[in-house]
DNA sequence: GTGAAAGCGCTAACAA
DNA sequence: TTGTTAGCGCTTTCAC
């Protein structure tokens, strides 16, 4: 704590002033520094190192070290939509703390769709000889891989392009669908109703599929009338809530919380109660608005989380391999006060 | 177009690499990459080395610039809640663009509120040597500021702390407060309730103030009876609503946008509708809420966007000084259709 | 107009 | 056990 010079400005303390002061090479620095296996130090030399950088206030030059030893700790993740939704927070969360684990550090560029800014993102991050590059996506479809992104190793995540050849980490939308679905069943019901997306998608095909393999394990038929489609938003909900109604369903799932949230409107304003009335399960976890609905919402989260740390140990080479390049990570059923 | 290799592993292509291939020494590369003044280069050899460049897939390395000239090019940001609100995102995209602007480069770390996180973020970027440092928050508060920023230019965002000399941007709360309820004298209302928030806060107080100095250019009077402590969520804007009802009001200022979803909850539970019974703002601007409840919430937008980059230019000394360090950033009205 | 050479802060053989 | 030396890729005087 006793530093002497404080170099907020100003010439910074290097390895060269330690060794003066410590009177030692800079070879002998550099060893104590980064406790060298190799190189024994004698204890008392050991000890004049130490006290010299901290007299003066030593900090190593990361950047001057990623020269020396040729190979860099940055990981670059470009994100298309980090204003707009929490989601690319959550995926920016997990990725640091993965990067972080392993010595690395994120360098973040948020690129809100623009293909300029893209380019100059992964074009800045080619120029600071990151490790790799997580591209990234607020919301999970097939993407065109932008050029440039060959020029080092690269993984999508929550986003694939296929033929790209480039490794995807995605949530597993069949089997939350599924979960989604049995969470309904478990409950007691039979007559399940769907409120899916009208956009095409991952999301749409593959929850659809866990939503038919769910009843289907449990030797409920199949009803297509069940199945409404709906904008993914509150108001496609709200909309959708007569068509609910006139289904005879006792349960739906909803695409997403914010077609809960719109829905939740629509049954109020009939006098219809969840989760007696009818229960009701989203997707997302959208937190503001899941855990504070009225009754608060069941769901099933989409693993940003998760997208982001695995993305990063794809990269790195720690994550056991796959064949189709595709790694699909699980969505997790959040029990609420819904169903 | 034409890489001859594209080295996405192996030896990099290097300066020296271009030299050799142009057949020119690589002072002069440096001299034709960055377009210097002082030197002349012939029409030719410039040709030559652009040739060069583009044939064998040249990129500078950005490391070794640095390190050669002295002062890097990042900007470290540390932010306490990336991953649990859409705020931090804002806060980032408004930072990164304007550090584009002027040629640096973000260097993100999320410490989710976690002193020993924090600290090793900071010592990350100080050991890149960064430029300086935000230190954001995700609401507007007071802090204790960690002993280590100080060895570093360092602004606050969104936060501050009196005494540390520090610079801080922050929104302000006041006028924010006093906008919203104009918005409501404004269409017509005289009996105006406001539901605080519970939490001591400059919110608390900024907001308070700004409601009493619009009723007081209104010449309304002020009735302590008609300002409603809340919890600052959903379920404390619902439970709010039979004090309000009981109140009078016509119209209510609800301290954030989740408080005012609540509320309409409430309201609707009585029977009461938003605007023709009550009308209703909220504040933070919180689009998932905020643009989709029924109908359409008029709030005051938390200025998030805009912290992060006015933070920048602090930081930068691209804003023109201000006497007590901390810089007031406006909060917008956003009007929708519940007033 | 262009190049040689020194140096940025650090690491890594190899000597001593 | 410690020091010498040669780079890492780039910029920048200062000669030629």
């Amino acid at each position: 704590m006793s530093r002497e010079r404080q170099h907020k400005h100003g010439a910074p303390v290097t390895m060269r002033d330690i060794a003066k002061e410590a009177a030692v090479s800079v070879a002998t620095v550099s060893h104590v520094v980064n406790n060298k296996e190799g190189a024994r130090i004698g204890e008392e030399t050991r000890q004049r190192v130490h006290e010299a950088i901290d007299h003066l206030g030593y900090r190593t030059n990361a950047l001057a070290k990623t020269l020396s030893v040729g190979s860099s700790r940055f990981i670059g993740l470009v994100a298309d939509a980090i204003a707009t939704t929490p989601f690319a927070g959550q995926i920016i969360h997990g990725a640091q703390d993965e990067a972080w684990k392993h010595g690395y550090v994120l360098l973040v560029a948020n690129t809100e769709g623009n293909q300029a800014a893209e380019n100059d993102a992964i074009a800045m991050m080619l120029e600071h000889q990151v490790k790799g590059i997580l591209y990234s996506t607020w919301y999970h479809r097939e993407i065109d891989v932008p050029e440039s992104l060959h020029q080092t190793d690269t993984v999508l995540v929550d986003c694939f392009s296929t033929g790209s050849g480039l490794p995807a980490v995605v949530p597993n939308e069949q089997q939350g669908g599924k979960t989604a679905t049995e969470e309904l069943i478990t409950a007691g019901h039979q007559r399940i109703a769907f409120i899916n997306t009208t956009t095409p998608s991952p999301a749409l095909t593959g929850r659809l599929a866990g939503y038919r393999s769910a009843l289907e394990a449990a030797e409920i038929d199949f009803d297509e009338s069940l199945v409404i489609p709906a904008v993914p938003e509150q108001e496609g909900g709200y909309e959708a809530t007569a068509a609910i109604i006139a289904s005879g369903a006792t349960a739906v799932f909803c695409h997403n919380d914010r077609v809960a949230m719109g829905l939740y409107d629509g049954l109020r304003e009939q006098g219809l109660d969840v989760p007696k009335d009818m229960a009701v399960v989203g997707f997302d976890n959208q937190e503001v608005i899941a855990a504070h609905l009225r009754p608060p919402l069941s769901t099933v989260a989409l693993p940003h989380y998760e997208l982001g740390a695995a993305g990063i140990r794809v990269l790195l080479g720690l994550e056991p391999e796959q064949d189709d390049e595709m790694y699909l990570i699980e969505c997790p059923a959040i029990r609420r006060q819904s169903v």
